[in-house]
DNA sequence: GACCTTAATTAAACACTGTTCAATAAGGTC
DNA sequence: GACCTTATTGAACAGTGTTTAATTAAGGTC
């Protein structure tokens, strides 16, 4: 059996990645190999390896999908809301949602890592970058005629912070409790970080006023 | 060759740690397996598994290990200051510094996911759950008599954030730039969100003021 | 239409992984 | 010395990522 043809390599590589997709929301990270990939789209490990480098590449582009559609939900939330504040809460709270709706997927996107020294290729770094930009803009309006360097530091901080508490939050490497609610924490770091970023502070080290 | 008795399981048991936690730092997360760790003690997979359940569970000891060492210089570090915002801003700092120092123990506490449904004991929550105590503390001194969960929440928020902060600038998923040092962002986070918890919204829902 | 080239596809192999378990041998007890 | 107990092993099993020789079908050429 040999030449099929019945699908181009670009159609392989889609198909691998919804293929890949679903099995990581039916069955789980671990559930995740090249010979499950192969088996549900009705090919071997071999053709996997004449599309792909290897795992690896697999997993980045299955990242690349789910930025994607991550990026996609975000601006659309954000879209419905007017006040630039407001803007960055939903988008924070949107960020919140999604992970807690596509935990694996999400996990992947952080958990995985690239073996010691090979480099993340460049397209993939552009994709993370558009995401920052969905909260540069709308803290630009906040406060506008800031450093550049300001915006970028601010974007990194507070997308981050939010990263991080979905992280513990999702992790059950520790008792949330039944007292704290996640949206509740996220919001006050958004809440009480805008307050400083309105106030203000030029200098780089921002120092607290007792 | 049998019951040797040189070491007892205890023993055996720390040798292990040890000899994965030299294993992580020297080759790195993909280095780590049974076999290896078997052979750097000079005993067979057989034996580990006599006194660990499976590997899950050896790297939840490698975690607490790395959480003591972990918590003892945060502590460290923290009583060299006395005001209660340096001793927060030290102990994010030092954060920081442990996972650049340490990258791969630092980072198996995280991507390190136990298989589906399979419960984190509680010895370890309750290890992570002192790391979080490191900053209510001082949290509790610099604005008191404030509810409870205020703390609980803005501990976990901060924690949280410097977490997903480190987690994005030590992954190489994105070009941090040359032009923003990681610990100016997290400066940034921590500084202006103790800013707004001084300020002292006493509703959960923060609102920014235009 | 036959021939030949080309390349898509596979099956099998290799070196690894986590995990289990019968067989073995060393120590203590009587 | 015989017996029991148990620590320890080595080999096995099922799975993994990855490579490669062999096959086979399609497309172009004469």
């Amino acid at each position: 059996m040999a030449r099929r043809s019945e699908h181009s390599r670009e159609e392989i590589k889609a198909m691998a990645i919804t293929a890949a997709t679903s099995i990581l929301s039916r069955d789980g990270m671990q559930a995740l190999s090249t010979r499950h990939v192969a088996k549900e789209i009705g090919y071997t490990v071999g053709t996997l390896y004449l599309v792909f480098k290897n795992l690896d590449e697999l997993i980045l582009h299955i990242n690349t999908a789910t930025l994607a559609e991550l990026e996609q939900q975000l601006s659309a939330q954000a879209t419905a809301v007017h006040l630039p504040q407001d803007k960055i809460k939903v988008i924070a709270q949107g960020y919140l949602q999604f992970a807690q709706t596509n935990p694996t997927r999400w996990s992947l996107l952080f958990s995985h890592q690239l073996p010691h020294g090979a480099p993340v290729p460049d397209w993939f770094i552009e994709k993370v970058s558009a995401m920052f930009e969905l909260i540069e803009v709308p803290l630009r309006l906040l406060k506008p005629d800031r450093e550049a360097t300001v915006y970028r530091a601010a974007a990194r901080a507070l997308w981050g912070g939010v990263q991080g508490i979905c992280t513990l939050a999702m992790s059950d490497k520790l008792r949330w409790g039944a007292d704290v609610a996640t949206e509740d924490v996220i919001n006050s770091l958004v809440g009480n970080y805008l307050i400083g970023f309105l106030q203000g502070l030029e200098d780089k080290h921002a120092e607290v006023s007792l």
